[in-house]
DNA sequence: AAATTTAACGCAACCGATTGCGCCAAAAAT
DNA sequence: ATTTTTGGCGCAATCGGTTGCGTTAAATTT
């Protein structure tokens, strides 16, 4: 087994006559070293067939060109989008991305942001696990001037860049549209609370039941824990069986929302007309089901974008990493049917 | 901004009046190092919270722990379960996995391919992109002996690991499947045929229909680019306007023969009545559909764990790169309502 | 008791790029 | 013509582990 022996730039120094220095330079194009001289080295690296060797780069810089990722599950839609985002971004910039998932499991989190503290990663994306309550495991990078950037699921307290969207109005939008839509007992699938997103979904949504005078009944606000299919089902049958059904119901997102559509359909109620349903994220399998349902769409890959750029110029512009920035992003109401009264009930009295 | 400076072995070959040798040695557990020196050296390690520069060490074997992944598309379920499953296996052996993505461009692929082995992965694992047609681009990793395995959308020669399917048999079960449920003309949705999944699916079809002794009609056999929605629904509203459209469609994705059911649908077509359908990769949306999707399910994340292993494996053991070795996984037939004519029969002469 | 083996550890080179400092010669200033 | 500046480059240390080889003292063999 011949292994071809990589060219270093001490080879192209000493075919070049120059000092390592001077090839370094020539090849980061440092302005103390002429012209001339930079072309000529770059020219024959080229022809050499020279490829820097970023390990020793970085150990020497103590910093990888690499952006870390750490989120619940890769497998997910939303989480994958963003993964993809940040890829492109990254990639472009010449940065590797690693990527890593907690499961939703605390423990896993805090054991994979050593694992990346450790790679020496030029920054940290992440997206908080469904059990993250305290950050403490963030702050070595803090301490140590790597920018984190956190997205969608982000810690209340915590100086750092942040890539968001509006959840608390877009659960209030959500609402509302149920109620434009005709609904006066609106259910709400909840996630964990503590977690900004479910959190602010559900105070949008209360707060746009008030606004509009309407009654807030606790029996009809369930709080899953996983906002899975299967929870989301018995969650719905129990809604079904109260004494005053909703004819409403917000999921705090499109897979317990589903479970909802297939649940209700299965015991004979008609979507919309008897129970109109919204969900959150916009998963491909929203626009699939019968009735297609109505959702709030994330603009997942722009924020995994965002948030590469985040730490690209972070590191190029060598700011301090206790800046605090925030970047809230628009989300969009898709109405499909699974929320339509009004167009349901014209095609009713249409034919 | 004070960086609390990192703990390295010569700071704990100070304290402990030992070389660096015999630090990096203990911490390696290497035989050649008293067990009581040993001890008394993880001891002091984890108390001033020593953490190994894994940089420097893989600057020093040439080679990081890491696995490197290439496939074409992150944000697809089929990519993010591989990815998933990868993380997964990688992570427990101490692996960091870095992601690229080609966006099924030939192109892409081959820069992506340089930037990993660049970054001195210990092993790569690739699905081909949809324009892949020759594999010199990886024969780097090769001369360096660094484990390649693809998986899935494999190459047609290249000694490496393989991670596959069985998609002739499954092609072929699909087909006899849509058959035994009465089908006699049977549309096929094939992908690129330069692709060995989309090659075999097809083969598999082709062949199951003739040893059924059914006619094989050109037209049935669409070609379609990217596999995608809109490719999709044209192709399916073609073959509906046919002198004699197809009774049966077996589509090499999922995303193909959702559009096919909902344009079938949208054309008053009685699903699978009239054209029993199924897909393949079992993705989300098949079992969401209406009708449910049948379809063909990939054991997706396991092929992600068993690629991770077959390269940790390779790594531990020393092997030479030139090994071959094909690991073949089952896949299952799920039948739902889109494909269950008998089925759907029954149910209408019970009414 | 002398010779040999072995256990336990240290020395120093090495991986490949980066960079502060210094040097020299040519160009510019006086 | 002398001094000062500056452009262009080299020296050598550095990043933090790893490892082949050598050394020493204790254990074992003869």
């Amino acid at each position: 087994m011949k292994k071809k022996k990589e060219v270093t730039i001490y080879d192209l120094a000493k075919v070049l006559n120059y000092s390592p220095s001077t090839i370094s330079r020539a090849l980061n194009n440092h302005k103390s070293i002429s012209q001339k001289t930079t072309k000529e080295i770059h020219k024959i690296a080229k022809d050499l067939g020279y490829r820097p060797n970023s390990l020793a780069a970085s150990l020497r810089n103590n910093k990888s060109k690499t952006i870390g990722i750490l989120v619940s599950r890769i497998n997910r839609p939303f989480s994958a989008s963003i993964i993809s985002g940040v890829e492109n971004t990254a990639r472009k910039a010449g940065y590797n991305v690693i990527i890593s998932q907690s499961n939703d499991k605390y423990e896993n989190e805090v054991t994979n942001a050593k694992a990346l503290y450790d790679s020496r990663v030029s920054g940290l994306i992440v997206s908080l696990s469904m059990e993250t309550i305290n950050t403490n495991h963030f702050q070595q990078f803090v301490d140590q001037n790597i920018p984190i950037v956190f997205v969608d699921r982000v810690p209340a307290e915590f100086n750092s860049y942040r890539v968001i969207i509006d959840n608390y109005t877009a659960g209030y939008r959500a609402t509302q549209h149920l109620i434009d839509q005709g609904c006066r007992r609106i259910a709400h699938f909840a996630g964990a609370q503590h977690l900004n997103v479910y959190n602010l979904r559900k105070k949008g949504h209360l707060d746009a039941l008030r606004e509009n005078n309407l009654e807030v009944a606790d029996e009809l606000i369930i709080h899953l824990d996983t906002m899975g299919f299967e929870e989301g089902c018995q969650a719905t049958k129990m809604l079904l069986n109260l004494p005053q059904p909703p004819d409403g119901l917000f999921s705090s997102n499109d897979t317990a929302a589903v479970s909802a559509i297939l649940t209700a359909k299965d015991k004979g109620i008609k979507i919309p007309e008897e129970l109109a349903i919204i969900g959150f994220n916009d998963d491909p399998m929203a626009s699939v089901v019968e009735p297609a349902l109505s959702t709030v769409s994330h603009p997942a890959t722009k924020m995994g974008e965002i948030s590469a750029q985040r730490i690209l110029d972070h590191s190029s512009k060598k700011l301090d990493s206790d800046v605090s920035e925030i970047t809230m992003l628009d989300t969009e109401i898709i109405v499909r049917s699974s929320s339509n009264k009004i167009n349901a009930l014209r095609l009713m009295e249409g034919k």
